[in-house]
DNA sequence: TCTGGGGTCCTAGGACCC
DNA sequence: TCTGGGGTCCTAGGACCC
């Protein structure tokens, strides 16, 4: 091709990004076993460094079996203002390379790069230049895949992990793929993986030999289809800008599970307040409201409720989520986890009821609590009943 | 080894309406 | 009369992703 190249989807991907956010404040972890997350006794890894994966130690371990991998590791409490703050220079960057860029999430985004194949001769042009600019930036290192769909790049930069970029020339997709296990597709997640191995498929090209119907019956419409597409490298979506949310939620595991209902009560108040600060930092009021709890042992169950006039008061959040608690079966057994959500999300400026109950004019205390929150800060005021309590879960000067 | 927190999407059943 | 089909909304749970 005279003009450019085919392969027009980046993929781009921040190596172990928190460790190396951590790095760049506290040089003397290079080079060491570091291991990002929750330092409780309930925590888990939210990202290792190389050192560490070397030991065997990965994100979303619980943090005591990776301490016991790698003794020598040190352990940092995330800081996730930090990585905000530079995942909004990583996206600078990428923003500087193509008007469309569409996130995943704090370190990872697509790129459509088809608009560079006037300046630059190669894909691998374009993905050398783009690690390089985010490395003289941010001082951050990062992986690339180039291909021509999206599903496919994501799998290029993870094979090109760390530090590293890896084009799937046109053409080459299936020879890419099938090898691979099916494990790395997305959407092939523990369950499936298990169902998939039932029926023989251990490779991308397995799977890609099996009929679709035997997928769709084993695995449902949606996803028997998707794999099916999938394993024959078709995957038409293009790279799309970000839509707005559908959910806010907030949640917490206690380090000691709670007991008592008016322990429980106080963290439902807490939570109430700080989604009500989410919704309204969004702008968005909640249709459903959905109460989380998990149990002692484990066992996860889900609560909701949707109410004509949306809500995004503190105080209209904490009487849903109480009634929520009550119907989930109150404070029978010991909580390990509470949470509370929002979806059905609608404009927050939009006229709504008043709540003729006496609670109308919470939207008016609401408001004035958060005038002095930016004012002052988060902690400046708050319902009263959270100002005199011991705080039940994790503290430290590094909590988020 | 005893399992975080923030999300997305899918499935399935029941209510309700036409 | 004991029997419909489809659409939409709600609820609950689960799989999956980073």
């Amino acid at each position: 091709m005279a003009d450019g190249f085919a392969e027009t989807i980046a993929h781009v991907d921040m190596d172990a990004f928190f460790v190396e956010v951590e790095r760049l404040r506290r040089p003397e972890l290079r080079g060491r076993a570091v291991l990002v997350g929750g330092a409780g006794p309930r925590g888990v890894v939210a990202s290792a460094s190389y050192e560490a994966r070397a030991r065997g130690a990965r994100s979303a371990m619980p943090m005591a079996h990776a301490r016991r991998l790698c003794p020598h590791a040190v352990v940092v409490p995330p800081d996730h203002e930090e990585y905000r703050r530079l995942s909004a220079s990583v996206f600078e960057v990428f923003a500087s390379f193509s008007p469309a860029v569409e996130p995943l999430s704090v370190d990872e985004a697509f790129l459509d790069i088809s608009g560079l194949r006037l300046h630059h001769p190669t894909p691998g042009d374009v993905a050398a230049s783009l690690r390089a600019a985010v490395r003289t930036k941010t001082g951050l290192p990062a992986s690339v895949g180039v291909a021509t769909s999206k599903f496919v790049a994501k799998l290029a930069s993870d094979a090109a992990k760390p530090d590293g970029t890896l084009v799937v020339a046109a053409g080459g997709e299936t020879a890419f793929l099938h090898p691979m296990g099916v494990r790395s597709l997305w959407g092939v997640g523990e369950a499936t993986h298990a169902r998939l191995e039932e029926l023989g498929v251990r490779t991308i090209g397995d799977l890609a030999a099996l009929p679709e119907g035997t997928l769709v019956r084993r695995l449902g419409p949606a996803l028997g289809a998707h794999l099916a597409a999938l394993a024959m490298a078709e995957d038409p979506r293009s790279v799309e800008s970000p839509e707005a949310a559908r959910s806010i939620s907030v949640e917490v595991t206690y380090d000691v599970d709670l007991e008592d209902a008016a322990a429980i009560d106080r963290e439902l108040l807490r939570h109430a307040d700080r989604l009500a600060g989410r919704l309204r930092a969004a702008g968005v009021a909640a249709r459903t409201v959905t109460l989380k709890v998990r149990w002692s042992d484990f066992t996860t169950i889900t609560r909701s409720e949707t109410v004509e006039s949306p809500v995004d008061s503190a105080h209209e959040l904490h009487a849903l989520g109480g009634r929520l608690f009550e119907r989930a079966g109150g404070a029978t057994r010991p909580v390990r986890l509470l949470g509370l959500g929002g979806s059905g999300l609608v404009d927050g400026s939009a006229p709504r009821q008043l709540d003729l109950a006496g609670g109308g004019r919470w939207d008016d205390v609401q408001s004035a609590v958060e005038q002095v929150r930016d004012r002052f800060g988060s902690s400046a005021v708050g319902p009263a009943r959270l100002a005199s309590e011991p705080r039940r879960d994790r503290e430290g000067p590094a909590g988020r």
